[in-house]
DNA sequence: AATTTAATTTGATAGTTGTTCAATTGTCAA
DNA sequence: TTGACAATTGAACAACTATCAAATTAAATT
């Protein structure tokens, strides 16, 4: 590959040596996956579940008052939680009490409630 | 227990605690918003663009090759991520470089990236 | 057994989002 | 000016997602 013009401002590229560009193609696989994380969180919904449920184990009921909405949806979006394991529930008569599964995705949580207190 | 109606907004069994619903109603209020920026990094592309970044600074057309993604769409993403005040840009003739303008999103994937590991 | 209630699931739908393509802007060079 | 190139933008689209209503399951009370 040989570089198409003498001046230093040209993309990367089609420049002589592609080391940056290559290097980065196979650090950037650490990366793989982990938007998947993210994109639970990417729902006011469910970041407002995880906060109520860092607060108080609570029945799916209870939950569908706090946010204003259906038991149904909220069932919906308990499920996906637990398929990321970030709550567990048990049950109790015709109850389902749910409750965080994994502190550590408070930490990320407040993680971000700092970013976005920084920003103003 | 209280029964209030045939058909309650809460399930009846709890219905006489309706404080902590109230409390956590007035409380949820913390997380307005917050899902927003979580949505931003709930894209596989743009989670690696920022990795990208916080390595080196870098031109639209280095990303779309490490990426493997067009040009367009990396500017797309682009767009969206300065509009958060992720990244910054600068024109160096026809070519634009990007860097990160906020190092706590940084903090952010590395929180996320260990949660990920201690999953395994 | 029948009824009531909490929760889940299924099906439908409206809204959102990532991508591509085409057209355009801005910059440099001949 | 003209052409070339990096990047942005806008429109159109396919795919995905959050939501609700209705049907279903599970459990307790009668």
């Amino acid at each position: 590959m040989v570089r198409r013009s003498k001046h230093p401002e040209v993309c990367e590229v089609f420049s002589f040596d592609q080391d940056k560009v290559q290097r980065l193609k196979g650090e950037i696989g650490v990366m793989d996956g982990l938007s998947e994380v993210f994109k639970v969180l990417g729902d006011e919904a469910r970041t407002k579940i995880l906060f109520a449920l860092s607060q108080e184990e609570l029945c799916v009921c209870d939950i569908a008052n706090i946010l204003g909405l259906s038991v149904s949806t909220v069932s919906h979006h308990l499920r996906l939680l637990r398929g990321f394991r970030l709550v567990k529930h048990r049950r109790v008569g015709r109850m389902v009490f749910y409750s965080l599964d994994d502190q550590h995705i408070v930490n990320l949580i407040h993680e971000c409630l700092e970013h976005i207190k920084e920003r103003r």
